[in-house]
DNA sequence: GCATGAGGTCCCTTGTAGGAA
DNA sequence: TTTCCTACAAGGGACCTCATG
């Protein structure tokens, strides 16, 4: 690989020229300019991005770490995160932790050791990470919460989310709604939670509806929503807290040959991905969808405002609206005029 | 941030002794490694991987560049790479290209400049990048094939998937097929045609079957397919190309109220993504499915073998089986007794 | 003031050569 | 001789100072 010397020695002129000529400062007459410019030509010269690297301490990339590329809800969130990168001029490294809090401080360990600039990541607990904290390296946190208000963060609104859609089930006349949610020690967990029992206590109820905890599983939601099937009386309304959980829930009432909404309604967070589209789903689901590709976006944006020094003090805590789509899964309980 | 100079002055010691210590190189005494280890400690040390980068002149980083990483046969080549590259020891930096030419050679050259030991991408024309080319980095086609055998390419069987389809659909009964497929100028396109065209073949049908060239895109597809609904006689079967496609097939499809597999029979490339669980669908899809992680998962290993200095001389272009999956969406054509 | 050259320093780490106990 | 350690160069580039036309 040809370096600066081999165009200078090419062209006949000092490194510090060659320099000059790439970086466009100082004074370069037009001819000097046209030898350097031939000689990177036929030399086939890539001026090295180490070098600038290790002088000004900048490598002009960032980290993404989150718990699985795969799957339009994190696949969103790194799309907008990239565009937004190169956009501002970084390149984005991916990581991918399946939710374990070792994998993610490997990562975080190796790209810090790589000088990435900064990092965005989905916490998979609720501290920030030990190398993050040690080394004051910058870093937003991206989906869920770190129990330190000192970070700068982006997420969606769990909390309104939630709300909406409980409020939209009281208003169409549920009482007995079950909430198959995720692990109680993820902050959008406990956010969804929160929002639902504030609907609750905003309508007057006295008692908050049953919420039942498990992990982020597909195959947990679907025993526990066969479970709930049986229990007598049944739940009206049934509200799944993330994706994976609605596609559990989904099964379960399909294979307990369940009308929707007519027996029972179904609300749930996050969209189905329109791969298929909605037309061909019966029914079409009420649900609060996240903007991803912002939260992607924004992180970053974030990130890189940090890295150039603007607000050192103050952390932003970016909360995104988000969208409830009200479609035909969710309609009057079936045993309204009993119970009113 | 402390460097490795700072360790040394506060341990005492020369910075190669530093150096043996983290390397585990060389003569080191206990009392002086722990002396550095414990100077490592205080100052909360990272060793900066800039500095091998430079000297073995290797930065440890491949760069994957695909046209988008939303969506599940991108995500998934991505994940099967990541997963690859952390196993190895390498870490991915990510590019989307969104089928431009320039965006990717864009993406080449500054990643050159970052000085990633290799690129794993999914061409977008049948040319080699110029950047590749000219500046001999090591690098791996996926998905789609280049106008040039002298590379490493991973990529799915796609003839024989579209050989086994269409067989499928002849061995039905299917006489009048309808392909609607993406552009011309990509293989994976091509690819499938032939797949078609050697089944009528082997079939001993004179005549191929109309093969319909657009973009890989839903919109065209429902057009086209709208369209070919009003040609007497009708297709008795549409095979769709990729994804894409196929969505907007079935919406065409579904909008004109026919029923599959009764009144025309479906088969795709690429599975519906499985957060809708498939029982949720009527009528499940015949699809011809490419191992996606796999071919991620290869692509990374081929690089870092040729990284490595494996077979310098040999190319490999490996072809993975797609898997054929029959389901419900075909079946008898309708005129079948007429047709015989 | 303009245009360049020469030379050095710095960024960080590693490998080699060689000195000292 | 063996063990332990230091000094120096190299790797690529940016930038700064001086000096010289």
């Amino acid at each position: 690989m040809a370096s600066i010397k081999d165009v200078a020695r090419r062209s006949g002129v000092a490194r510090a020229t060659v320099s000059r000529v790439i970086t466009n400062r100082g004074y370069v007459s037009a001819e000097t300019r046209r030898r350097v410019e031939a000689a990177i030509q036929e030399l086939n010269y890539i001026p090295n991005a180490l070098g600038p690297s290790l002088h000004f301490k900048r490598t002009q990339t960032l980290a993404l770490v989150l718990p699985d590329i795969t799957g339009p809800f994190f696949g969103a969130i790194a799309r907008g995160a990239e565009d937004a990168a190169n956009r501002l001029g970084y390149h984005i490294i991916l990581g991918n932790t399946d939710e374990s809090d070792e994998k993610l401080e490997d990562y975080l360990l190796f790209l810090a050791k790589k000088q990435v600039d900064g990092f965005v990541f989905v916490p998979t607990s609720q501290d920030v990470p030990k190398t993050l904290q040690k080394h004051r390296i910058p870093f937003v946190t991206v989906d869920r919460q770190v129990n330190d208000d000192r970070v700068d963060a982006v997420r969606a609104d769990s909390v309104g989310g939630a709300f909406q859609l409980t409020k939209h089930l009281i208003e169409l006349g549920h009482r007995r709604i079950a909430v198959i949610n995720g692990p109680q020690d993820v902050s959008t967990a406990c956010d969804r939670a929160a929002g639902v029992i504030r609907a609750f206590e905003a309508a007057g109820f006295p008692e908050p509806p049953e919420i039942f905890w498990s992990e982020w599983s597909e195959s947990l939601s679907y025993d526990r929503t066969k479970q709930l099937l049986t229990t007598v009386p049944r739940p009206t309304a049934i509200f799944a807290t993330n994706n994976n959980l609605f596609v559990g829930v989904i099964r379960a009432i399909w294979e307990a040959k369940l009308r929707v909404p007519e027996d029972i309604s179904l609300v749930g967070f996050d969209d189905i991905p329109p791969v298929v589209p909605s037309v061909l789903m019966e029914p079409l689901f009420t649900v609060a969808v996240q903007p991803t590709y912002e939260i992607g976006r924004r992180a970053v944006e974030l990130l890189v405002a940090r890295l150039e020094g603007k607000d050192a003090d103050e952390y932003h805590h970016i909360i995104l609206p988000v969208d409830i789509i009200v479609r035909k899964s969710s309609g009057k309980p079936p045993d309204m005029n009993l119970d009113n």
